[in-house]
RNA sequence: GGGUCGGUGCCCGAGUGGCCAAAGGGAGCGGACUGUAAAUCCGCCGGCUUCGCCUACGGAGGUUCGAAUCCUCCUCGGCCCA
């Protein structure tokens, strides 16, 4: 296979370049011959999430261009916790949880990217082939006596944690070491030249190639990205609400997941067509005149929203997403089909509530805040006082009483509270 | 080990005996305006059987008519000294 020597004006028109050892050299490798290149990523919970989506983009970006790519799954370093952007320590993870992460993490690392290829099959590696039976003596000598403290306590994450109040571990201030080592390790016996990160790893990446050139000999490659930010400059992989968006589609429906992305604005759109996509260039280009035409009709945010989503949970699931939110935000509740409610009790939070409720007085609130609509029954007053809260459509008042009249074909109430959180709360049979 | 300062609601952070469910800011939620955007404005933002009651200011006791505020012990953290 041949390799595309435009990958790095690609990235670079992309924007995903925030930091690289000298450019030059680096442009004539990647143009020259295929270069092995990892990206790590740590267990540190069961599913990946939004924010290591440009990391596995990265890398099927490489593999695309021809590149060997290896993903590196975090094992052993996920064990010690990175302190890089990280304000606080973080609490150890036991094996168990550990062991259920990566093994729920796995899959998703392996959903980006090829490893079937006949010319660049991509590799899995977990660190802790080459760790776990390091012994800590060992690994001072062969490892510690190679990187000096007073580097180490340059590197802005560690700095910025020995300034705070909370201090930082002296696990964590390994931490560096580990990932070095891991480097150290796969230039050796993977031949792996190239390390990419997002760009609070590059003090981890440069220690790594450090420890290279001094223990080895070699000299390696290093790029990082730009941390995706939002314009208020927080980090991006939340939702507004603070929820966490993760890829898993039993952690984050795919209808949420869609949605999260057509709520987007303007001022982000390009970039995240940008980096989170593999559209080409000339594409969002495109998308976004055609957006600036008719900002209203939105058809960057669609455009980002059935990518990311085809890309993560795959084109049946987008079409359901695409459904439920042209059922919920497009037309009339009241003219849904039973088969769409049904579809859309797939989609949403979905509550079963008994029939005795219906007809009787008072029984709104309680059915708010059990089916996790609101997180109280104080809540659900202050919220039905503000007039919050819609049942199919119709705003409702304090004193509410549901009745099966109401309910669309006899049992389903589409509870919105606000404009856009929606639950499906669903009656017993009559 | 000694000294010292501190631990307040989701976060930051005021409060140093009653006027404290606890200032202010941020986040969040609802409403208006819109494009399921941004900005702006208004309201809300511990719980409950909601004109009142209960729970809360690191934990446990105590002083007091009354404590986030005072005392004792414990615990956790910062800083300084050893």
């Amino acid at each position: 296979m041949s390799i595309d020597p435009n990958l790095l004006d690609d990235l670079n028109a992309r924007g995903l370049v925030h930091d690289s050892t000298d450019a030059t050299r680096l442009a004539e490798r990647l143009a020259s011959s295929p270069v092995r290149a990892y990206v790590g990523f740590d267990p540190t919970a069961d599913s990946l999430h939004v924010g290591n989506l440009v990391g596995l983009l990265m890398l099927r970006r490489l593999q695309d261009a021809g590149h060997n790519v290896i993903v590196l799954a975090g094992g052993a370093t996920g064990m010690v916790g990175d302190p890089s952007g990280k304000s606080a320590e973080r609490s150890l993870l036991d094996d168990e949880q550990l062991a259920a992460n990566i093994s729920g993490i796995l899959p998703q690392l392996q959903q980006f990217l090829d490893f079937d290829s006949t010319d660049n099959p991509a590799t899995l590696l977990d660190n802790r082939a080459w760790t776990v039976g390091f012994s800590y003596l060992d690994f001072l000598r062969d490892v510690g006596k190679f990187v000096t403290v007073n580097q180490m306590v340059a590197k802005d994450s560690v700095r910025s944690r020995m300034e705070s109040s909370d201090g930082i571990s002296y696990t964590e201030f390994s931490y560096m070491l580990l990932q070095a080592y891991d480097f150290a390790w796969l230039f050796e016996h993977e031949g792996c030249e190239m390390q990419m990160g997002g760009s609070d790893q590059w003090g981890n990446i440069v220690t790594g190639m450090d420890l290279i050139r001094k223990k080895v000999g070699g000299s390696a490659y290093g790029l990082t990205w730009p941390l995706l930010t939002r314009s208020d400059g927080s980090k991006y992989g939340k939702t507004a609400g603070g929820e966490t968006i993760w890829l898993s589609a039993e952690k984050f429906s795919p209808y949420a997941f869609y949605q999260s992305w057509i709520r987007i604005e303007d001022a982000e759109i390009e970039k995240l067509l940008l980096q989170l996509t593999l559209m080409p260039v000339a594409d969002v280009h495109a998308v976004m005149s055609e957006h600036a035409e008719a900002p209203h009709k939105r058809v960057a945010q669609t455009r980002l929203a059935v990518e990311l989503t085809t890309l993560v949970h795959g084109p049946e699931a987008t079409a359901g997403a695409q459904e439920a939110t042209a059922a919920v935000f497009g037309g009339s509740v009241a003219d849904l089909s039973a088969d769409a409610l049904a579809m859309l009790a797939m989609e949403l939070p979905t509550f079963n509530a008994s029939r005795e409720v219906l007809g009787s007085e008072g029984a709104l609130v309680p059915l708010l805040s059990e089916s996790g609509i609101t997180a109280s029954n104080s809540e659900a007053n202050r919220l039905l006082k503000q007039n919050g809260v819609s049942i199919n459509d119709v705003k409702v008042p304090t004193d509410h009483v549901i009745h099966s009249a109401d309910l669309l074909h006899g049992r389903f109430a589409l509870v919105r509270k606000g404009k856009k959180h929606l639950s499906l709360v669903v009656f017993d049979q009559p």
